[in-house]
Formats: structure tokens, C-alpha cells, sequence
DNA sequence: AACTGAGCCAACCGCCGAGAC
DNA sequence: AGTCTCGGCGGTTGGCTCAGT
């Protein structure tokens, strides 16, 4: 038993919409509003499949759509929220009034994901690939690395024959998408330390702050609340393996033009215990041994505590929860002050990082390590 | 002018969870 | 309870456009 199909599938129309198609839809959705797709071929005299008309109207002929060109605000928020939760375009597209989850996807592909690359970001780790190449050799060592880091080196090679002045050096250009934003907390995390190690720096060196008049407060609810995604994403593959269950999100807040940052970021936890559930995570993601392929957050400084909140997740699932540390737990602290670095600053971190890759790997960069 | 390859993007494919039957 | 479709999603592809040769 079940449901009839919904139509005849060797028997529909296929392919690029005619204007005549896309005027019989609009004439539709005008007259009858949304409602069951599958009713829609026939009662607007179209041979399409119901799915093919949803799609076409979602994609193209919304009213609410934008077809012009994505902006530099959008742009950085793509690669911001990518960074953070991998390609779940669906969620990214609606933070972005009018763009579709389609558009970000293709926008994605065709520009963001390999201007990127030229700028010597790996558009899937967003680090800069110095530090990726330097992960894989303390992971396995030299001998192992050429066999893990696979369609690096292809990005590596790419990025290196761009004769753009950016890459004269990796970090000329980071800074025009994280690093301008990272570095008030970056420097206010490393300031707060004494003693640290170069392994802690990486879990900060992971850490951004999305830019609070771009993206839409109910970013964090949506995120947190999505605890069963199946979606898997490419930035959780290095991930641990551990599984925890996440916890509902505790901000309920609607998105208005009123949003005041400061009161959300001091909103208070959404039931006793969660603090400490949350702890207990964070006790784990934030050790040194684990925390470069464990954390997965969009920390944010609570202006009002100086404490941090943000996102991660956890294992191969993509599960995410929230965190929140700083200077109320004992632990924290003290993870706070294991994760800065020695070096002076983020800069100073990855240079030091790619001097030391360029002189353990002299063949990568001038060409002759190859596939 | 003809050919070729890269870039772009609309549309399709296939999977999944929810829900109808 | 089991089977099936719907709707949503991310990944992939087909075909159009355009620049370079």
C-alpha cells in the first residue's frame, strides 16, 4: 500500500523551464497559493513532475529571490558559517535573505571554494595549508604524509602557481576574512595566558567571530538544535569518534530588528545542569590531544562576562552543542590557559608554522612534489 | 570562422525522515 | 507493521556562454 506516485515519470517533461512553463507556475501559485506540489502539474495544465515545479518555483521563480550578484557582506558570511558547520547549504541560504540554498551551493563551487585556494586556505579545513601539511606530519610523520593529504596537494599546487601577490605569503590574505575579525579575541585569549603549547594554539587558531550585523541571531538556535542531522560534513572527518548527545538549544530568540548582542550573548543557560553537561564536553574537546580535529564552534566573546560562547561538534555525525567557558570554572581557566600560544601573536603563530613546513618539506613548494 | 576548454548555473539525482495509506 | 510517496537536502551533471587559440 502507500501513496499513488505522483506522476508518470518516463512521461514528464524534462529540462530547462520555457517561459511559458515558468508563467503557468506563477499563474498557479498566484491563484492557489503553496500547498501540495504534486497537485500542481495538473491543475496548471503543466507536464512536469510536482518535484521538478517545487524545485523551479524555490529556486527561480520566488518572489522574494535576488538574482544579482552575491555581495562582499554575503560573501564573508558563506565562508564564515561554512567554516563553522561544513556544507549544509540549506541552513546557510537562510541566513541570507533571498539567496537559495542552490545559489550558496553553485556560489560556493564556482568562486568562493577556489578563491580560497588561491589564497592558500584549504576550502575545506580553512586553514592555511602550511598548517594542515604541519597537522598531517605530527599525526603520522613524514613517511605517511604524502598518502593523507591527497587533494591537498592539488590545492597546494594550484595556490602556489597563482602568481597574485597575495601568496607571497599565506597569511598576506588571511586576514581579509578571519583574521581582522579573530584577532580581538585571539589577542584577548593569548593575552590571558602564561604558559601554553603550540597543539592548544590550533584550537584557537580554529576559533572566529562571525560578524554580529551580518549574521541572524537564530543562527545559534537553528544550529544547536540540530542534533540529529545525518549531514555529513567534510570538516568533521578528522573528528573523534566519541558521540555525545547534544542539548536543545537555550536562546529562544526570534530574530528583530531590535536584537540587542550583548543580551544574547549574556543569556543565561537553559536549565540547571547544562553548564555542567557542557563542561564535561568541553573538558575533553579542549584537551591538547584531541582538540584539533575534536572542536567545531563559532565562539563568540560574551561582551558582558568575557567569557566565550559558541558551537561545536561532535563525532563523525555531525552532532552539535553549545559551549560556553571562561573565567567561572576552574577547568576552563585553565584549559583557557593551556589553549594560547607561546608566540606572540596569531601571525607569528603561522609563520612560524610555515617556516618550519617550508624547511621540512623543501620539495612541496617549488613544484616537484607531485601526484 | 571554427574549435576547444573553462566557467557557470539550472536542473536533476539519490538519499533520508516524516507521514500517508 | 509494512510499504510507499512527499518534501527537504546535499551532491552531481548537462548544456550554455565566452574567452583563448
Amino acid at each position: 500500500m502507500g501513496r499513488p506516485p505522483c506522476c508518470d515519470k518516463s512521461n514528464v517533461k524534462r529540462g530547462l523551464w520555457t517561459p511559458e512553463e515558468d508563467a503557468k507556475i506563477l499563474a498557479y501559485v498566484s491563484n492557489n497559493g503553496i500547498g501540495n506540489w504534486t497537485l500542481v502539474p495538473q491543475k496548471a495544465g503543466l507536464n512536469r513532475c510536482g518535484k521538478s515545479c517545487r524545485l523551479r518555483w524555490t529556486n527561480y521563480l520566488r518572489p522574494d529571490l535576488k538574482h544579482d550578484g552575491f555581495a562582499p557582506q554575503e560573501e564573508d558570511l558563506i565562508i564564515n558559517l561554512h567554516k563553522a558547520i561544513g556544507s549544509r547549504w540549506s541552513f546557510i541560504a537562510k541566513q541570507l535573505p533571498g539567496r537559495t540554498d542552490n545559489d550558496v551551493k553553485n556560489y560556493w563551487n564556482t568562486k568562493l571554494r577556489k578563491k580560497l585556494t588561491k589564497l592558500g586556505i584549504d576550502p575545506v579545513t580553512h586553514k592555511p595549508f602550511s598548517q594542515i601539511l604541519s597537522d598531517c606530519r605530527d599525526i603520522s610523520g613524514l613517511q605517511n604524509s604524502q598518502n593523507q593529504i591527497g587533494s591537498l596537494n592539488k590545492n597546494i599546487k594550484y595556490y602556489a602557481s597563482v602568481p597574485t601577490p597575495e601568496h607571497s605569503s599565506v597569511l598576506t590574505v588571511f586576514p581579509n576574512t578571519d583574521m581582522i575579525r579573530n584577532k580581538s579575541v585571539m589577542e584577548q585569549v593569548q593575552d590571558s595566558s602564561s604558559n601554553a603549547n603550540i597543539h592548544s594554539w590550533h584550537c584557537l587558531s580554529q576559533f572566529q567571530v562571525l560578524d554580529p550585523e551580518i549574521i541572524q541571531p537564530n543562527f545559534f538556535n537553528e544550529a544547536t538544535s540540530s542534533c540529529s542531522s545525518t549531514s555529513s560534513s567534510n570538516v568533521t572527518q578528522l573528528g573523534s569518534p566519541q558521540s555525545y548527545s547534544c542539548q536543545p538549544s537555550h536562546a529562544q530568540i526570534t530574530p528583530s530588528s531590535s536584537f540587542n548582542w550583548s543580551e544574547f550573548l549574556s543569556e543565561p543557560l537553559p536549565y540547571p545542569g547544562f553548564q555542567q553537561q557542557q563542561d564535561r564536553h568541553l573538558k575533553g574537546v579542549l584537551s591538547p590531544t584531541n582538540c584539533p580535529s575534536t572542536l567545531e564552534q563559532t565562539p563568540q566573546l560574551n561582551l558582558a562576562t568575557g567569557n566565550y560562547n559558541g558551537l561545536y561538534r561532535i563525532g563523525h555525525e555531525g552532532d552539535f552543542g553549545t559551549f560556553d567557558f571562561g573565567s567561572t570554572s576552574g577547568d576552563q581557566t585553565n584549559n583557557r590557559s593551556e589553549a594560547s600560544s607561546s608566540v606572540s601573536s596569531f601571525v607569528d603563530a603561522i609563520l612560524e608554522q610555515d617556516s618550519e613546513m617550508r624547511a621540512e618539506f623543501p620539495d612541496i613548494l617549488d613544484g616537484s612534489f607531485d601526484y
